[in-house]
DNA sequence: GATTTTTTGTAATAAAATTACATAAATTAT
DNA sequence: ATAATTTATGTAATTTTATTACAAAAAATC
């Protein structure tokens, strides 16, 4: 049981508890940071219900005891996420949906922390040592994301390049060769452009890295999937919070390949760093 | 007293404490997490204090005693962020350095959501919903940035560009006029190009807002500053965190924007959403 | 060096949580 | 439909945990 869920794991499994674990589970929700502050007895006669059945609720979902059930409840709700509404509302203020935004982004990350595979980022940070060229492809929001890339791994001192334009996709996927690294951003994986590539890309011998959602079309099809599941209860408004995360898994990709290319390769860094300080006013 | 920074705060008074609170903070510092599923007698032992020294120092941090600290310690404690060492080491491997990026994202997202001015947000909406045009200016990381603002702003029925060229820059601020909405993003809020047409288009009439960092240039310049305040120890890995934040405000303007436009602007969302179908594999 | 203030611990008390057990409800088998 | 069995729930006792009140010790001030 990971505590990281432990309101929306109550949530899902409410349907299979059985009377009294119901009423415990619905005095909980109702109010989950009130719960976070109550003792045992003052939570039991909120649900109707003994003192031992709380703490029977707490041991099924996987905690010692009340006092443990608390802490993992509060750690859950330190974000302020909710998982229940934590959606904007139509009505809300700017107070209200500020922290809801926030707190999307913030859980997501949080989540997916938790689900990374270091053996995926591992690889594709062998692979992009290895590659003699990478182009990151995106389109839509994940062009964002691509050109934010390209601002990173262009300092890596190999030809790195983003594109956003689906025939200089065409063309370069058409001209790729062993050697090359695609990187492909996707967040739906199916966005065709960008599948079409991945297969003309791969049929030419090109290494293909997708980021994408897990078992999308480009998830499939590329030689390595960083899968990333993020709730999408956020595209109304377009607070995306996939590309939040991409963004953070392309800087988790950039420290693995500084960290492989050992100390010394902090000073190429520096050089550029330092190359910037005539664009800026002193203060 | 902010319970998102218990662990800090107690670092930071570290010295003004009492021998005996000394020698709690230290039990604790040693090891938080363990202090979470700690009894108030163990922890009492492994200080070498009292059980109400331990519960005096819980209030002397604010907390009602000490199941409430356990309980705030453990929300401080819940993103994995440290506050102590949450830097990439050189030696790290990719399990290790992966959380610690995701923690420093996670945990200025946290802090900013927290400092985050409304009133400013209100403001800057009000001016957004009142602009004939908008300008997104953004250099390096900060034109990833502005790319992925236009990305959402389009969407919103008026003439909306992102520039990351410094001539177009230099040649739009020269042509402002009222009406006009520059929106400005600079994490250092020094860089030249960004200062300069700040000036420009303000001299021309043109409403200007800044994201950036307190008390800039670019912050004292703009009508309307929106400004975070980021640890940049990230930096040296280029794992920006400013950016994220950046764009997540961008989020909450973008939010503000189309929750003031009232339910039927949904609709015209919706059109827009629609109109990528056809650029998407059936699955 | 005496007095006051602050710090700390001991012991008593109170609060909270858990366990063991008994009863009640629900389910299954006859 | 009813008895037997299982499962669910509550009561009361026990144990653990935390807090308070007070006294002793240490430190600071006069």
């Amino acid at each position: 049981m990971n505590y990281q869920n432990l309101l929306s794991s109550i949530n899902v499994t409410f349907d299979s508890l059985n009377k009294s674990e119901k009423k415990v589970a619905g005095a909980i929700l109702d109010d989950p940071e009130a719960a976070t502050r109550s003792s045992i007895a003052i939570l039991a006669k909120k649900a109707g219900v003994s003192e031992p059945s709380v703490n029977r609720f707490c041991k099924r979902f996987g905690t010692a005891g009340f006092p443990d059930f608390k802490l993992k409840l509060a750690q859950c709700l330190v974000s302020g996420v909710k998982f229940v509404n934590s959606n904007v509302q139509l009505n809300d203020n700017v107070s209200k949906y500020t922290p809801k935004i926030f707190d999307n982004a913030i859980h997501d990350l949080a989540a997916i922390k938790n689900q990374i595979d270091s053996s995926i980022i591992e690889k594709v940070v062998d692979q992009l040592l290895k590659a003699r060229r990478i182009f990151f492809f995106g389109l839509g929001t994940s062009g964002a994301v691509a050109r934010d890339a390209e601002n990173k791994f262009f300092r890596f001192d190999l030809p790195v390049s983003f594109h956003v334009d689906v025939l200089t996709m065409r063309m370069l996927s058409a001209a790729a060769k062993p050697g090359d690294l695609f990187f492909m951003i996707s967040h739906t994986g199916r966005t065709k452009a960008i599948i079409d590539a991945t297969d003309d890309a791969r049929e030419n011998g090109a290494i293909v890295v997708g980021l994408t959602t897990p078992g999308s079309m480009l998830a499939k099809k590329s030689h390595f999937a960083i899968e990333v599941l993020v709730s999408e209860n956020t595209e109304e408004y377009m607070a995306m919070t996939s590309r939040i995360v991409h963004l953070v898994i392309l800087d988790v990709l950039a420290t693995g390949f500084i960290l492989s290319k050992g100390p010394e390769f902090l000073n190429h860094m520096e050089k550029i760093n330092l190359s910037l300080k005539p664009t800026r006013y002193k203060q």
